[in-house]
DNA sequence: TTGTACGCGTTATCAT
DNA sequence: ATGATAACGCGTACAA
């Protein structure tokens, strides 16, 4: 099967050590052998094997990136920002979908132990602090997470300031009845604060008839859970979101209830995926840098690998407010005002109704 | 670091070869050393070191799964029946993007050759016949490809067929200048084929000012192809394009020249991406089973693996006419016969607009 | 400058 | 029923 050392050492006429200081560079070598050595790999096409080699060094240069499941619009660009990286530093990446079910999460943290992966990434995790810290004392761990585990190196999405803002950002435009459509999993909880910090801090009411929880942030579930919201509180005029699919179904309901979006119904999303800025009307949402993400994710995670005890960096990314049609800022009186005191970074603008204008908070 | 048999053999005061036969269940073992060992390796949390097993069984069970790019809305459903067969057989994945360059790819396979894969699945290649043989004669492959290497199992997916089909459909609407948008690279020629076989079929003149042609199908390629396309032939009245992405690109395109879709311009779609049936208008295009594709992917490659010499089977998907709002064909006064003689599969009808029809070809 | 010998953690073939 | 021993392919002190 494959071709070993010994074969190329065998077929240059020298020692296994030889070949082993050729293929490492390092020791000295007449530069007559070398070039024999280097000839004979050549020729019988030679590839170190990584698995014995791992076997000595202990090290497997390769990584696992775990993940709720790669068909959420989220994750795609943070996989491609992993693994970009992780190719430039001769790392592998190992796939790992949990279908967002903390058992099989779980268990993938088992079958990683024995695959003697250099680490593990998690993103969008659905274990607890404590499930986290567990994990973490036994893999070297970075995490995307709002918790605190200890002995983890964790990158933290503020999603909590993401919610705030995109509830802030209705409040100005003038509304009142707010509602919230969350989950009950992972990050939903601390975006859920937000939304009612936002709320407290303009001295609104919190109101439980507004809120809405899903178990699982899909347009199908956004969906329902707008109907039931607008259903029991019919004088709700905008709506914020756990993420973009779910805004989405949230625009599907109300055409299928006949409001109109955003002049009967507002609506505001979180991630900024593709699809937001391609539906009708487009998405005002929260922009997530979600490749430099991944590049950021990976980095951190190679900075774990390489400390010999635990590493506890603690890195913020933070949202942006990206205003399209779906929250009618644009149809408001304010706009040109707000547009022009916002300390705008960046104005995209596209071919028709894909502009949009993005501000730093 | 990890704890190894030798420890486990230590604590149960037995030989690293008994510790062996436990873990791996065979041989004669008495029920006593049997529990004392299985109690050592529950008292250390023992794992078995897979990198040292692989060395001697010259297994790794694991296998890469080639791609362009994951941020393409085709793969991640793809990816995800590959890794869902993948886990329940023991074996992980290798994520490996090239970025849509064949540099890249080849470049992989030569990292994966060190990597001791079991197998390597390649979908959406950039390689040409020649390579793709080249590469068979190095790994085991399992190849969705239009192409042929030999020493390759492969799944081809009909695309010559679904833009036979895509196209046939608006020439039944009444069609006759018919535009198409197709790619340069991979699969692109073979789709292009189907479109022109469909004119030539129905007596149409080919004519090279209605076909455009880009080097990567997204949605702003598409806008621009469109835009190309639709001003040096302004009688054109239909497009069918390489994927949804050109497609939703022609959309927006339409949109920018103050055509209406479908009335104005017909539009069809290729891979039935979930933003087919969340865009306005919704995308009429051809359904390609994914996440199925993904499944069959990795038990092809479970049986190349499992096959001691070359194994060449030889598979084939089929895409099916979905008909939604951007081909016009519900507003066509034959649309009830076309529903009522078309062996029709199945109706998903869901909220509101976001009803659609299957066809059987 | 180059070769020898041992170890990495496991499996597998022999004995005992 | 269990244990010693030799691979698997490579890295690396140490010796020559």
């Amino acid at each position: 099967m494959g071709v070993t050392m010994r074969d190329v050492a065998q077929q240059a006429g020298v020692s296994i050590n030889t070949v082993s200081r050729v293929v490492n560079g390092y020791g000295e070598i007449s530069d007559a052998t070398r070039l024999r050595v280097l000839a004979a790999i050549e020729d019988l096409d030679f590839r170190p094997n990584v698995l014995a080699r791992s076997l000595v060094s202990g090290k497997s240069l390769s990584v696992a990136l775990v993940i709720p499941e790669i068909t959420d619009p989220f994750f795609p660009e943070v996989t491609l920002g992993v693994e970009s990286i992780a190719r430039s530093r001769g790392y592998s990446v190992l796939l790992c979908n949990t279908n967002d079910s903390p058992q099989q999460e779980l268990e993938y943290m088992d079958i990683l132990a024995g695959k003697q992966v250099d680490g593990i990434m998690i993103c969008g995790s659905r274990l607890n602090e404590e499930q986290l810290t567990a994990s973490a004392s036994r893999h070297r761990l970075a995490v995307v997470t709002s918790r605190k585990p200890s002995g983890a190196a964790v990158i933290s999405l503020r999603g909590e300031l993401g919610l705030f803002q995109s509830t802030s950002h209705l409040l100005r435009l003038g509304h009142r009845i707010i509602g919230h459509i969350g989950t009950s999993i992972g990050s939903g909880a601390e975006r859920t604060d937000g939304y009612r910090r936002a709320l407290l801090e303009h001295n609104m009411p919190l109101d439980a008839e507004r809120e809405a929880v899903v178990a699982r942030a899909t347009v199908e579930t956004g969906r329902i859970a707008a109907r039931t919201l607008l259903g029991r509180r019919s004088d709700i005029t905008a709506v914020t979101c756990f993420n973009d699919l779910l805004a989405i179904g949230v625009v599907q309901a109300c055409a299928g209830l006949g409001r109109r979006i955003p002049d009967d119904v507002a609506v505001v999303g979180f991630d900024d995926i593709d699809l937001a800025s391609l539906v009708t009307p487009t998405l005002t949402t929260m922009h997530i840098p979600r490749f430099h993400l991944g590049e950021m994710l990976m980095e951190l995670m190679l900075r774990v690998i390489g400390d010999k005890g635990v590493h506890e960096e603690h890195l913020y990314v933070d949202p942006e407010l990206v205003v399209r049609e779906s929250c009618g800022a644009r149809g408001h009186p304010d706009w040109p005002t707000m547009q022009a005191t916002a300390e705008k970074k960046e104005v995209v603008t596209s071919e028709g109704s894909a502009s949009s204008t993005v501000f730093v908070p």
